[in-house]
DNA sequence: GTCTATAAAGCGATAGAC
DNA sequence: GTCTATCGCTTTATAGAC
């Protein structure tokens, strides 16, 4: 019978639940013991950095699968329109149709906003950015495009506020597909 | 010279900055005496139930602001147009320009969104309520308005959190003035 | 009403045996 | 690499003097 954490970065998907669900504060060590099966001596030989590290390693995860399922679409896609709708269909599948909230929208509105700083911009940033471009390639003026890009991203985070408060995960869905509508049709 | 806190109500607003800025979990009693002047002693005189009741009065009076300043005039202005216009106009000072997260959207996001469910939901369904009639009498048809009511405060939670992670208040501007040219002109 | 002192529990983190 | 035991500190909350 395999282990179910045999590394590392095998302990991450738990890790990135607990903290969405409860935050940075509200996830202590003895809920990850739990979570993962680990004790506290191997969290501490994974992530001698203690609780930070592990966020920080749940966040660099999270940047990676959004680089690879989100980002690189929407530059490298010939089809800026079929790229903007692998995005679409990557959000949607990430955060299980509005049931799943935003790991870093999370950390943004925290007091663990300033600890990672950087990597919380850096990732709207991305995203907006390679967003614009395919929105440019895809025919809309440089202007608007950048509008229209920082309008999605926000429309995104707060359908997932709006879902959750509301405990209505169709808020979500009803915001993608408007959003998708207004930018490929 | 007058006291600082004299009463309950008074002790209110900082302990709305310190949920806002640190969250329920991060905000320590320790932060609040001194946010607050006050000692444990006069907190748990004022607040017998703890922290938890010192939140649950932030959220009331966050409730009952928003109520005068946003929902009446959504529903009681003749003028439709000129309620939704007064809406824009009280959100944007709320949220000062973006530079203040909404306590709502914070504990929605938290681990903190099942102790106070029916509070969060009750804010964000009266609002959309009010906003949706405000729109269907400003014109639009029933399910129009319905769907953008939805999208304006999806739409402001969202820039909120936005405007947090990338440190730039005027991503909230914005998305403010973008919508309200779409719902008003 | 306000304070200090203190209780009881939980926290993150470390040490050291295995 | 994983465990248990423990350290030192902070937490929420209470008690009781004033």
């Amino acid at each position: 019978m395999p282990r179910l954490v045999a590394e590392r970065a095998d302990a991450l998907p738990a890790l990135g639940e607990l903290f969405r669900e409860f935050g940075f504060e509200g996830t202590s060590l003895s809920m990850i013991t739990v979570a993962t099966g680990l004790g506290k001596g191997s969290l501490y030989h994974f992530f001698p950095g203690g609780k930070e590290e592990m966020a920080a390693a749940v966040l660099a995860e999270i940047d990676a699968w959004f680089a690879t399922h989100v980002f690189e679409p929407l530059r490298r896609d010939p089809d800026a329109a079929a790229g903007i709708g692998r995005m679409f269909q990557a959000v949607d599948a990430y955060f299980r149709g509005g049931g799943r909230v935003c790991l870093v929208g999370v950390f943004s509105l925290g007091d663990t906003r300033e600890r990672f700083a950087t990597t919380l911009r850096t990732y709207f940033a991305v995203w907006g950015a390679a967003l614009t471009d395919a929105l440019s390639r895809a025919g809309w003026n440089p202007t608007a495009a950048a509008d229209f890009a920082e309008e999605i991203l926000a429309g995104i985070q707060g359908a997932l506020v709006l879902s959750r408060a509301l405990d209505e995960p169709a808020v979500f869905s009803r915001m993608l597909a408007r959003l998708r509508q207004r930018a490929i049709g």
